[in-house]
DNA sequence: GTCTATATGATGATAGAC
DNA sequence: GTCTATCATCATATAGAC
């Protein structure tokens, strides 16, 4: 009964983000062009506007997280807070090593350092999904500090790790980071500061 | 005797590099244009050239830090151990608040993001600034991993205060900072990991 | 859904006049 | 030391044919 091409079926646009995502994952925002995505995805240039209107509507889309990180953090905070550091460093790096995640989160932090809007999201981002469930997890006081602190080791963890690549970070096995690690964000969230 | 135009001596070369140091901290190596600096310098485009042969060469000259970095660890490690991490959190501040450091500096992050030769750079300059001072000051066990641990909580630092800007940290003094996040240092340095 | 064509402008780099 | 002129590319974005 269904004749005529459906919509959405063409794996093009799913060319065309993929593509996109590696862009902006490995290249930043000003460096990544329309064309090139196009390029590298095997599609017409026009095709890209066409699907997401604009640059800033690509990378929009690009930047959408396979999973939720505030839910994430949610469980992490929810189990004994004898390890939550260590959970953390644990699940954070998990979803980094994980190639879906790792895309989008890069083209976020990359973005974020010379693309101002992004860098607004990314502080919104960790702000609802780092800050305000710390925030009440650590009932203790000053829990704005204890979170921003958090997010400065978890920033600095990624940047070590994934953008600069510095050894023996780059390589370390995530059970021998999330011990050492794991006990400073553990001071930083219930510890004395 | 001298007569006619010494050469060096128009203000139009320290222009042209002021506006590109202001232009690569702030909106990173790709988003930062030849006619661009030209511009906010107040000179024709086609000098920016005729000083700095290229846009490559113009970065360079940006990226020149106006403190050796490895000479102030050192300096700062020649201190007693007993509050090492919170001197290196002063001095760390001090040098990125100050206006003439934190351009360069800016820069250099910025562009070690998304620009693979200045990550390169980066990463050489962490290595001979920090890792290497601190292999010889803490001549405990596995210094690789305890000056590598100590950079990724110095860049997150940076990230968190100066580029996200994410609050309290952003605009919290260094008196507030070095307690706290000195002790994280400190464990890393000198402490059981 | 796909593409050609095009408008409009910026980019890095060079050659050469003054 | 300074500038004009120019090259060859690239960019984002739109209108519209098929």
């Amino acid at each position: 009964m269904t004749t005529g091409r459906r919509p959405g079926d063409s794996g093009t646009r799913d060319a065309i983000l993929a593509a996109a995502k590696e862009g902006f994952a490995t290249q930043g925002y000003a460096a990544t062009s329309l064309r090139g995505v196009a390029r590298t995805a095997g599609v017409d240039p026009s095709l890209v506007t066409h699907f997401f209107g604009s640059k800033d509507g690509l990378f929009e889309a690009a930047l959408a997280l396979p999973v939720d990180p505030a839910a994430l953090v949610e469980t992490v905070l929810g189990g004994p807070t004898g390890r939550l550091g260590e959970r953390i460093v644990r699940t954070f790096l998990l979803v980094w090593d994980s190639t879906p995640g790792q895309g989008p989160m890069l083209a976020m932090l990359r973005g974020a350092v010379s693309h101002e809007d992004s860098a607004a999201k990314l502080r919104d981002l960790l702000l609802r999904s780092i800050l305000r469930p710390v925030a009440h997890a650590a009932g203790a006081d000053d829990p704005d500090r204890r979170a921003a602190l958090l997010a400065s080791q978890l920033i600095g963890l990624a940047v070590t790790r994934y953008v600069l690549r510095l050894e023996p970070i780059a390589s370390a096995a995530p059970d021998e980071l999330a011990p050492v690690m794991g006990k400073t964000l553990q001071r930083y969230l219930t510890g004395p500061l």
